[in-house]
DNA sequence: TTCTCATGCCTCGTCGTGCGAGGTATAGTC
DNA sequence: GACTATACCTCGCACGACGAGGCATGAGAA
């Protein structure tokens, strides 16, 4: 059975994870950095959620890692299989759907 | 110590019930059936989740209540207090820039 | 030399909170 | 007599976000 989506606003790090891995290849380290110049600083994901995110997405057939050395240092390289894909296409639907949901409560004058 | 901002996207709940109590008094049950109504169906709220936040935030003085019988039925209404008022504003400031963050990430085409 | 900083990976334990399920009661309707 | 809508509530779980900490390397400062 296939995860429920969340009634309100979870997941979040996944989505953004996932979408910038859409782009082009990325190691953990990096994903991080990008998150936050590319946000303009709005948003970090500390380590402590990065990197057990990623071994659960690959767990779950989202992700395929390969490692990669490069001076001395170790980096473990991520991308999207199709099924990641599928699952950020659904993801950034839903997150549409909240957001233009919270903000036509935020924007709303009056209501009946 | 005041409460650390969450760093990706936590607390919808208490935003969005926050700013349908900004323009008038309302009960639970209302609060409810009004963020589906507004939020055209985006946007749930359990009651699993609305009364325990409900009760929440009036032990932290953002909401102040009063219950009123309506033909034998309890209702509870709750409006905001000046502190609500300062807390929605805070809430929502740091929504529009998470929400700007992932829209930033989702609508990038190339990073550096 | 040694120290510190940036890079790069990782795990553990905790805490909050979102959420479903369930419970109570009344009024109206089929 | 059953079922729906209204209206409140609590319990307990699960999961995800998070901080703190740990390990290792390379480069530059002191």
């Amino acid at each position: 059975m296939s995860k429920r989506d969340p009634t309100l606003m979870r997941g979040v790090p996944e989505l953004v994870v996932l979408r910038l891995l859409a782009h082009r290849e990325m190691y953990g380290y990096e994903i991080a950095r990008t998150l936050k110049v590319v946000s303009q600083d709005a948003l970090t994901i500390g380590e402590g959620v990065l990197y057990p995110a990623l071994h659960a997405l690959e767990a779950r057939g989202l992700l395929r890692s390969r490692t990669h050395q490069v001076d001395g240092r170790t980096r473990v390289y991520y991308q999207l299989t199709p099924r990641g894909h599928r699952r950020l296409d659904r993801l950034a639907m839903n997150w549409r759907r909240m957001s233009e949901g919270v903000e036509r409560i935020l924007g709303a004058t009056t209501y009946e």
